[in-house]
DNA sequence: TTAATAAGATACCTTTTGGTATCATGTCAA
DNA sequence: TTGACATGATACCAAAAGGTATCTTATTAA
């Protein structure tokens, strides 16, 4: 199975959720993201590379720009993990169901 | 809104994580959590604290023991944040659909 | 070709984290 | 009531995490 941890710890900082949600709909050089956040590139760079490792987003070299995507695949196994209490989706089941069909309309 | 760091840095320790799933279905005092890792029990303590504070346990004193409860509702706020990433719903509607339908058999 | 630009690589620092050891406190049972 | 036991609290330590500064490398554009 994929392995669950560097995900999880990816998650853990608050700096690259908002990444994540930054990179939703649209790739982003490191300088582009570095430019939302009051810290240097280069520390930037680090929490991309720590989002790299757990495989929620990909990079890809354009010139000497390189463009970060996200990939939102690689939040299965911590819904996998999630999916364990099955307690969890009792009582979250009707969010669920809403939210479902709100993305298949 | 309800604060979701403590959740997603209690989610970050794969202790912690085993120490969720061996609460599902079963309340459980310090020393046995303790029991199962090989670590001391100040240690799994902590761990409990780190938990307790993300809201995903509760803990209730019996005595001069403490048990420990599993919160599953306090995991909502994790499926919110994903949720945000709609194309993580579409990619994953299928096996969502058929885990809730086993849920509500 | 050369200067500016985007990114990579290190070295270094501080704070947080995960862990132990030790001592104090509260409760149960004989 | 006294000893054993479950837990709480504190001090301490090593490693990891989050950050900066600085230097190097690879492109791009003039």
């Amino acid at each position: 199975m994929t392995e669950q941890q560097p995900i999880f710890r990816a998650l853990a900082d608050p700096t690259r959720r908002d990444i994540l949600k930054m990179l939703h709909g649209t790739d982003m050089t490191i300088a582009q993201v570095a430019e939302n956040f009051e810290m240097t590139r280069a520390a930037v760079k680090k929490h991309l590379t720590v989002l790299s490792d757990g495989g929620l987003i990909t990079v890809r070299a354009q010139g000497r720009e390189k463009l970060n995507t996200l990939n939102p695949n690689a939040f299965a196994p911590v819904l996998d993990w999630l999916s364990f209490f099955d307690a969890f989706w009792d009582d979250r089941l009707d969010a669920l169901k809403s939210a479902i069909e709100k993305d298949t309309q």
